[in-house]
DNA sequence: CGTGTTTGACCTGCGC
DNA sequence: GCGCAGGTCAAACACG
């Protein structure tokens, strides 16, 4: 094939072309006379000119060609008329019924250009010679005809096998198409199961929530779980009451006043008084981002003592990479790093700086075991608008840090939750997702060591495994084995895209500007999931939009064969990512 | 000069 | 109470 000059057509390289060499080193070439060789042997640089010159018989018919080629083309006009007829016959018949008749003519054409070259350039030499020395054209043209019919049949061989290859590559669309739907259609029953379950409940217990916070936390942990509005309301609440006390005065501040942003703009209003206590500091409700509020006063009631048991949660991710950092996307300032314990490699702190008073933290570590391994762990959720190339990590990081804050009381009942929501989420899947609320945070921890190549996108990608792991140690015995890539691609793509980030962050109607596309079911599906859910579902959505929009890429380029830059367009950033 | 990084100091929670 | 570790600050420094 890369040898046969029939290849070279679906190449756009025509055959023509390739046959000149030996045209043109032929010892009759180099002794003829005729200079117009010279301008043939170079017209194979200058395709266009075959093909609009030469390929097209109305052309040769109707107009006069430059005059370089006139002489060829007209010395068998006949012969090459009639070949032409016969060709597009032929072409014609097996383009009919192709699907693409909006390409199948112009390869077409592009058939019958290089043959009539070819047939042309042939006869030419022939012609040359045969008009000085040899009388046997007719024999020669025979063979000549032999020869297009032979190319003919090879050409339409290769028609005939791309038309399969594209009715095998619809057929996996369509297949594919259908999965997700079924999936997406499951996916919202069970949400709405569960929402409707959420009500009793709350009815039920909502006298607790009042009184007793953390115990009602407790217990609503199980069901609760995708619950944004408690989630987000303990994720409101947690930062400020986390960790250290001092790292409390300072970032969770900030992120109790995001928090209490991203709730208002999410679905559901506050269950309880806390929406207010993001902003209500116990010194009297000055809420700003560089205020040092202790948050543990004395004046604190049972519930902010509840809630200084909450930790604030965090998501890791975990992924292969040589840089210092993964670019997810997002800008950052580091602003310190520290030896930790255990680890001879330092610990980056990150600060983001997208905006001004962006809450979002990350720290970046190189594993100890493998220090391939880039641990990066993301800690509240952005203020502002998201490069697309960051809406799935952001979303998925967010929204999994509520939902694990919706069940943080508990790492058992985390557990369950991850547990219960990857089989809600993920019924194909048969490895469960593992969130993990121990010490000294609540994490979820997503290993994208197990499948490093974002090229080797799911085989199938309605088959979503979501390796959540909350112990680091369990990593290796990792189920991972297949982890979507929602992250991977994200990651990869990222760090192609954080050049446009800052451009495009403040209108989201661009992130679908880019030259990969979702289908518009696909996108309205996703984002009326994302719009109607704003919690791990909807990162969920946004990853499985991240997916979809990866097999697209990857069958864009294995079509196109010739965009290596298959990573700048991410993706889904239609979706509305700054309500989440 | 503005921005980002480095690094020592500081603060806090937690365990003993 | 003390020490340790994690997290953060901010001055100094580097860089374009």
């Amino acid at each position: 094939m890369d040898s046969d000059p029939i290849g070279s057509f679906f190449l756009h390289k025509p055959i023509v072309l390739n046959s000149f060499p030996e045209d043109t080193n032929h010892p009759k070439w180099k002794h003829s006379p005729h200079n117009n060789m010279d301008s043939i042997a170079r017209a194979k640089y200058t395709i266009p000119f075959q093909v609009n010159f030469s390929c097209s018989p109305n052309d040769r018919d109707s107009s006069p060609p430059p005059h370089h080629s006139r002489t060829e083309m007209d010395f068998f006009s006949d012969d090459n008329n009639n070949n032409n007829n016969k060709k597009e016959d032929k072409g014609s018949t097996s383009a009919s019924d192709h699907r693409h008749s909006a390409t199948l003519p112009t390869l077409e054409f592009e058939v019958n250009t290089g043959l009539n070259l070819l047939t042309t350039n042939t006869s030419s030499d022939q012609s040359m010679v045969d008009d000085e020395t040899s009388p046997n054209s007719e024999d020669k043209r025979a063979k000549d005809e032999v020869k297009i019919d032979r190319y003919l049949a090879v050409v339409q061989a290769e028609l005939e096998r791309m038309k399969r290859e594209n009715q095998t590559l619809r057929d996996s669309l369509d297949q594919i198409n259908a999965n997700y739907n079924a999936l997406h259609m499951h996916f919202m029953s069970l949400m709405q199961q569960q929402k409707a379950a959420e009500v009793e409940e709350q009815e039920v217990l909502g006298g607790k929530l009042e009184g007793n916070k953390g115990e009602s936390a407790g217990v609503l942990v199980p069901r609760q779980f995708m619950d944004l509005g408690l989630a987000t309301n303990a994720d409101t609440d947690e930062p400020s009451s986390s960790s250290g006390g001092r790292s409390q005065d300072r970032s969770a501040s900030p992120s109790a006043e995001v928090a209490s942003k991203e709730v208002g703009t999410s679905k559901n209003g506050n269950v309880n008084d806390e929406g207010d206590d993001g902003e209500d500091n116990p010194s009297g409700g000055h809420a700003h981002a560089g205020d040092k509020v202790p948050r543990l006063s004395p004046s604190k009631n049972n519930v902010d003592q509840a809630e200084a048991t909450m930790r604030k949660a965090r998501v890791s991710v975990r992924a292969r990479s040589e840089a210092p950092m993964i670019t997810d996307g997002c800008q950052w300032r580091k602003y310190g790093q520290k030896m930790a314990k255990g680890n001879p490699c330092p610990r980056a702190y990150y600060r983001c700086t997208m905006a001004t008073a962006c809450p979002v933290r990350k720290q970046v570590q190189r594993c100890a075991e493998d220090r391939t391994i880039l641990v990066t762990t993301y800690e509240g959720n952005h203020n502002h608008p998201l490069p697309p190339a960051a809406v799935a990590m952001a979303q998925t990081t967010s929204s999994a840090a509520k939902m694990l804050l919706s069940g943080s009381m508990s790492s058992a009942d985390g557990l369950m939750n991850a547990n219960f929501l990857a089989r809600t989420l993920l019924p194909c899947s048969s490895s469960m997702a593992t969130i993990s609320a121990s010490a000294p945070f609540p994490t979820v921890t997503l290993d994208l060591t197990q499948s490093p190549n974002p090229l080797q996108f799911p085989r199938h990608p309605n088959q979503l495994q979501i390796p959540l792991q909350g112990v680091p140690q369990n990593f290796a015995n990792s189920p991972a084995s297949f982890m979507p890539q929602i992250f991977g691609q994200a990651l990869y793509n990222q760090s192609k895209f954080s050049g446009l980030q800052t451009s495009h962050d403040a209108d989201p109607s661009q992130f679908g500007n880019n030259s990969q596309q979702l289908p518009s079911h696909v996108t309205d599906t996703v984002s009326a999931a994302i719009a109607a859910d704003p919690n791990f579902t909807a990162a969920l959505a946004a990853a499985i939009t991240s997916i979809i929009d990866g097999a697209q890429q990857r069958n864009n380029s294995n079509n196109t064969n010739n965009n290596g830059n298959m990573t700048a367009s991410t993706s889904n950033g239609n979706t509305s990512n700054a309500k989440q």
